[in-house]
RNA sequence: GGCGACGUAGCCAAGUGGUUAAGGCAGGGGUCUGCAAAACCCCCACCGUCGGUUCGAGUCCGACCGUCGCCUCCA
């Protein structure tokens, strides 16, 4: 089966084809950063990378743009978050964008998502945006008032066709006081004029000002993808009005389609309700890798399916975590026996049970990235394994390599979840040279079957976190 | 009020017309072990409620109940 995935904009699973055979240019929403990055963003930037990973692995070229959105969007007082939270810390607002930019890379790098190939910042491509609107305006589309400018979502008629919204119903059913400079309340701005306080505005034709919130993405996923480009993603809480409006700036303006591919993930949840700032819910990921191992965070991430909302639970997070050390301690005890291994031929037998769980887990991926699913198919994977492992007294190097290269692809290079070395395969150190002579000299105990002391090294250990197992060819330790 | 999504075992979560409803965690019973741990084996759900369509529905349709999202900034 090739991979199908789910499109926002025609509501079913496509096959999915790219523009350009081989190559698939691929645009994510990216964070506003006035503020720490939480877990809902782990989820949505966790989600997209492994579709990018996927994608990868299945051979295309892909060229991954994510923003950061550093000036631009503004809260219901009409400030711009940016500048809201530099007052706050009293910094410049590109100091703090600055700042909480290196934080965003700082926890997605934790959390092993790779780095987009572009992280365009929305305060480097004011002229573009400018050339983009007085595009807009020259076709008729946008026009200015008092300095600022606006969309007229009325000549545009595709508008609502992503979010299924019919413009009476926009209308009808605005909440927020409309400003009586728009010609129609469903109108959006373009361009707002700044008023001399504001720190942070460019020079356009209509005076001081500064951007909207929804042309920057229209302007640099364009800049750099072309129009039309594969694949736009983010979270369905911007599905309307952000997507909507990026586009309506792009399809009016040139009159080409915009994206080809919509991918909306579901909102992470904490306890049944919308993680936000004034429920009181919010956890940001520097405070929840106090708790749990950032691989931890991200395998439960993908327990769920992306476009599924995600309820998180402490229990939940620490049965994921139990999970996960089951499949590394599997990749464990391959790496380590494939030390000592003999050479030799991959025994067909492990070359079925490999290829079976290959087969089931690219399916799974092929269905709309369908993670919960390979996830289910490593587990039988991995059992499959583990049995062979405990009934294979001297298992070849060509056998372990092979099950240590498909962890490696699929659960390392797609999923992310396995990390590059293990923590025992690090240590060179004293620390390491410690723990094993601990482990030798209880062994020389349990030969003088001295019972009692040697269970009493193996429970203090354990208080340490390190956890012995006694097999027939020794005892091996783990880190917890 | 309008639009949309969802409700599957103690918890998390797949499945979306057809033999025994994935997987993980927890729990119970075993094998292994000096005892453990790890691993492995076995057990543990009639799919929110009611009605309908169908030879057959968790899977389609309708109503109701409940939860959530969007309509305003949000990943």
């Amino acid at each position: 089966m090739a991979l199908h995935v789910y499109n926002s904009l025609s509501r079913q699973k496509e096959l999915f084809v790219p523009l350009h055979e081989g190559h698939v240019h691929m645009y994510v929403c990216g964070p506003t950063v006035y503020n720490d990055a939480h877990l809902g963003h782990g989820k949505t930037y966790v989600n997209f990378d492994v579709i990018v990973r996927y994608l990868r692995y299945l051979g295309y070229k892909v060229l991954y743009v994510q923003n950061i959105t550093d000036v631009g969007h503004l809260l219901d007082s009409g400030e711009d978050r940016i500048i809201q939270g530099a007052r706050r810390e009293r910094m410049h607002p590109m100091q703090l964008a600055e700042m909480y930019t290196r934080r965003y890379f700082r926890d997605m790098d934790r959390l092993n998502v790779l780095r987009p190939d572009i992280s365009p910042r929305a305060s480097g491509h004011i002229p573009e945006m400018i050339d983009w609107i007085q595009m807009l305006i020259e076709k008729g589309y946008a026009y200015e008032v008092n300095g600022s400018v606006y969309f007229s979502v009325a000549k545009f008629k595709d508008y609502g066709k992503l979010s299924g919204r019919r413009l009476e119903e926009l209308r009808a059913g605005a909440r927020v006081e409309v400003l009586e400079e728009k010609r129609d309340p469903a109108d959006f701005a373009l361009w707002k004029k700044a008023d001399p306080a504001h720190i942070m505005q460019w020079t356009s034709p209509w005076g001081r000002g500064y951007p909207g919130w929804h042309i920057e993405c229209t302007v640099m996923s364009i800049k750099y993808l072309g129009q039309p480009f594969d694949i736009h993603g983010g979270g369905v809480e911007n599905k309307f009005p952000h997507h909507e409006c990026e586009i309506a700036q792009a399809e009016a303006a040139t009159g080409k389609p915009f994206a080809r591919y919509w991918l909306h993930n579901g909102m992470l949840m904490i306890r049944g309700e919308e993680m936000h700032k004034s429920l009181g819910n919010f956890i940001t990921l520097e405070q929840a890798f106090e708790r749990w191992d950032p691989m931890v965070i991200r395998f439960f991430i993908l327990q769920g399916h992306y476009r599924s909302p995600l309820d998180v639970t402490d229990e939940a997070l620490d049965a994921a975590g139990r999970g996960l050390q089951r499949l590394l301690g599997t990749v464990r005890t391959v790496r380590r026996r494939l030390a000592s291994a003999a050479e030799g031929e991959a025994a067909p037998q492990v070359l079925e049970i490999l290829e079976e769980g290959r087969r089931r887990f690219e399916e799974s991926m092929d269905d709309d990235f369908g993670t919960p699913e390979a996830i289910a198919a490593l587990f039988e994977m991995t059992r499959e394994v583990n049995t062979w492992l405990n009934a294979e007294r001297a298992p070849s190097k060509g056998s372990l390599q092979a099950i240590d290269d498909l962890y490696r692809r699929l659960a390392g290079d797609v999923l992310g979840v396995l990390p590059e070395k293990l923590e025992e395969e690090m240590g060179a150190g004293l620390a390491t040279k410690l723990i094993q002579l601990l482990v030798d000299t209880r062994s020389k105990l349990r030969q003088a079957k001295q019972w009692e002391l040697a269970d009493t090294i193996r429970d203090e250990l354990a208080e340490l976190g390190i956890q012995l197992q006694d097999g027939p060819e020794g005892t091996t330790w783990t880190l917890l």
